[in-house]
DNA sequence: CCTACCGATCGGTAGG
DNA sequence: CCTACCGATCGGTAGG
């Protein structure tokens, strides 16, 4: 709390007058976390198109939450255990029903023909959050890719695989 | 330290008869969890096959070791930035060593014709082990996969793609 | 928003 | 390996 305050210009049993505890700011920062991928989803589900278009949309809202939004992400993704269980259950139910979108569209393009038809849903759905959720781990903006050739990189990856 | 020494069945301060620091011993976890990915990585490098084979064989042993040694994996990946600076600069570059043992079977297997001829190597590499290193995350022995069934949904997912 | 604190907990030590 | 501590730091409060 010390080290936050510091950065506000202020001593730390200052931050008081602005929160009630400490838990109450780490509740707040994962929320808004929760917020920006639920926020992206919904855009991504409203595209229409097919199960490959609304993945996409998917894929490039994560990449852009995760890049424009790392110290929020980072909280809602790593220290929402640290949270009392009500909140906790909340956060975890948040991050089930964005799982679902993914799963919805893959399973949506495997019907309609826009992906492989024998595809596993909710393996897939999983990979992918990994890969994405993975990205605030190394990517840099000045490295070798652009966000753009970043986010194709990945939906090459995983529509076309490596494979020969 | 009480925590662990709890489980010990001792008092925090007797920890203190068998190691020197805290720091001491994050480091010796940390570099137990770098062992096992190097000799892991070692004896999938020395498979024979072409880079197909090897990468298969890098994949099956990375899953191994995350699923047999969640605890120190997990150190491994997630606490070095803990570390005084020149471990901590260790535990990077065998990290990148790692990582380099997979880049080197993906250019093999794209020249040998195991693998797509166009392929990232480098980007590559990074998704696989965004895949593989998130498993601990919420891989359970209890679901749906067994573990053969786990590497069987990368590789496809890898090699073949979710592309119709 | 700061001053001046508080009780609890932390990593760790001396001595047996 | 425990007893009996220590100085530092933690989240937080009362009062101005």
């Amino acid at each position: 709390m010390r080290d936050l305050a510091r950065e506000l210009g202020l001593i730390g049993s200052s931050l008081y007058s602005h929160i009630d505890s400490k838990a109450d700011l780490l509740v707040e920062v994962v929320e808004r976390g929760a917020v920006r991928f639920q926020e992206s989803a919904d855009r991504a589900m409203a595209t229409d198109g097919d199960g490959l278009a609304r993945l996409r949309a998917l894929v490039a809202g994560h990449v852009d939450v995760v890049l424009d939004h790392p110290d929020e992400v980072r909280t809602f993704l790593y220290e929402a255990n640290a949270l009392e269980e009500s909140h906790r259950t909340r956060v975890l139910a948040a991050r089930n029903n964005y799982e679902e979108a993914f799963r919805t569209v893959l399973r949506a393009g495997a019907e309609d023909g826009s992906l492989r038809p024998d595809l596993d849903s909710p393996l897939a759905a999983i990979i992918l959050l990994s890969i994405l959720n993975a990205l605030e781990r190394w990517y840099s903006p000045n490295g070798r890719l652009s966000r753009d050739e970043l986010v194709r990189g990945i939906l090459a990856f995983g529509l076309e695989g490596i494979g020969p």
